[in-house]
DNA sequence: ATCCTACAATGGACTTTGTCTAAGTCAAGT
DNA sequence: ACTTGACTTAGACAAAGTCCATTGTAGGAT
């Protein structure tokens, strides 16, 4: 069933079949859709959902910090629904693949008072690239 | 002077004043400029300059190596002259300053090869989020 | 069960960012 | 100075995203 569902339900947000539709779609793992992408699955399952519709329920999941926007490519944002758990991004060069990873160590040790320059920071983004098993067999 | 002008120089790229206002406008340190303010800095200059001419030069540029592309927000790309010494950017989620950081450690030896899903990994790119003196004093 | 109302959805115009092309221009070697 | 292939230009085009006035509806109140 959809974690991301149940996660936004609980905290009171007004429940409609466009929002449902979209919670659906992007529930899962390893699961980074640009907005267009979930716009297409969407319109699959409730057809008279709109773009712009798509676009503001995101921003709003987005907002409530249930889903996290991520800028891998030099593309459109894609949105990543497991906000709960922290992770980090592996990237493939060539087909734009994305994982999930969970690398050990605190990348906000590594950043000495120095380097911070007055900034107090709350937030680290990791993105490994690379290439793909697939891609450098091909 | 211009460190990136002389770099491009010495790998015999051909010289016309359209590139070489874009090499200067971009050369500094913290230098972080969208392609549109490259453009609108370069027309200062040179106003016949094109647009299509900045975003040719300035692809040639991250091609040759000797600027990088960042995507610190949603909005539009922006290039970073200082390719050749490694760093990490640190940006305010207020006001989008960006500074560049260099942090110690290695983030490559936190990714262990269970979480490297066959991947060859080239490179890593970390970016710190948070709130500048200026935003957090307003 | 029905009514109300604030919140949500719609669709189309608009903006921003970036790419492409055909034609003209120019740097650099001879 | 001539030639040539690389560079530049303007403007059309495309993709991604935002805005807004209008219409619809979820969910509490009656």
């Amino acid at each position: 069933m959809s974690d991301l569902l149940e996660r936004l339900r609980g905290r009171g947000w007004r429940m409609t079949a466009q929002r449902r539709v979209v919670a659906e779609v992007l529930d899962g793992d390893h699961i980074h859709l640009t907005a267009d992408e979930v716009h297409a699955r969407a319109v699959a399952k409730l057809p008279e959902i709109s773009r712009a519709t798509v676009y503001n329920t995101l921003g709003e999941m987005v907002s409530l910090g249930e889903v996290v926007e991520v800028s891998t490519d030099r593309r459109a944002k894609r949105y990543d629904p497991n906000a709960h758990r922290p992770h980090q991004h592996l990237v493939c060069a060539q087909c734009g693949t994305i994982r999930d990873v969970h690398p050990t160590g605190n990348p906000l040790t590594d950043l000495p008072d120095s380097e911070r320059f007055g900034f107090t920071i709350s937030d680290v983004e990791v993105t490994y690239r690379g290439t793909c098993p697939n891609c450098a067999s091909a």
